[in-house]
DNA sequence: TCCTAGTTTAGAATAATTATAAACTAGAAA
DNA sequence: TTTCTAGTTTATAATTATTCTAAACTAGGA
């Protein structure tokens, strides 16, 4: 359980003023478990159902997209024209299943390279994401 | 160079009637000797640049969807709401470099994994794809 | 308590894609 | 060769995801 204190500070150590909302939607991501696949859509369904503490859609876009670029989340790949993020940013990979349209994690140590190619001269590897698409046996 | 019966017969093969804009719009994705990256949008500039041969751009997606659906070209992974496609249907991997928003192809024999996880229960993998994101050293 | 830069908000704007329904056409059948 | 029809194309409208805008609000230092 993420204390509502260390959650401000995450906020604040990324320069983010720990507003209301921030903390609001700060604890719906990282205060649980396993890790979390979303969409600002879907996000945003989470938050303001019940009528309960109102967010607008825009805050939600704002603030993903601020957390993102504090790396506390990250965006996953994907084909869809919609943006997924996962609150799991240790460098991992996925699973996706196109019938359910659904990504599952996989372990980083699950997946180990034994060759990948030189990047092109200037530039160095950023990240290595694996996407294994699945289908009915 | 595919002659234009080469194309016909791609387009019948796959159950799909060879129309003037099929046969056209094949032309420019297939007939090239390197792989084409491109979207929608692109291909539609392409194709209906200085007042040629005017498709619509309803035709060009459709068309896409088709060949995708055919297994012609390829979508790709992206974190861009943008549909990329690929004229290399082998299976291969990417770099991509979030500056310039550009892939390039990476041959399928440059990457080679040791070890991956096994598949969910009743699913079977279908495809592995491996995007390397760059930055500048 | 006051002030202000940073934030939130509703709603408009934009971008990518999909749906619609009328006009057109490939190609089989007469 | 003409006729017919299902498949295709097209312009345009609709939808979906996201970003922009500018006015109202607020955290927190002075």
């Amino acid at each position: 359980m993420q204390q509502k204190k260390e959650i401000i500070n995450k906020l604040r150590s990324s320069n983010l003023r720990p507003t209301k909302q921030r903390i609001l939607i700060a604890k719906k991501l990282f205060d649980r478990k396993e890790t979390f696949h979303f969409t600002a859509e879907t996000l945003n369904k989470e938050i303001n159902r019940k009528g309960q503490n109102k967010i607008s859609l825009a805050t939600i876009y704002n603030t993903v997209e601020a957390f993102k670029r504090a790396g506390h989340i990250r965006e996953i790949l994907t084909n869809n024209c919609k943006s997924y993020y996962d609150t799991n940013i240790k460098s991992h990979h996925h699973f996706y299943d196109p019938d359910s349209k659904k990504l599952t994690d996989i372990d980083y140590q699950e997946v180990i390279m034994k060759k990948i190619p030189n990047p092109p001269k200037g530039k160095k590897i950023k990240d290595l994401e694996v996407v294994i698409s699945l289908q009915k046996k």
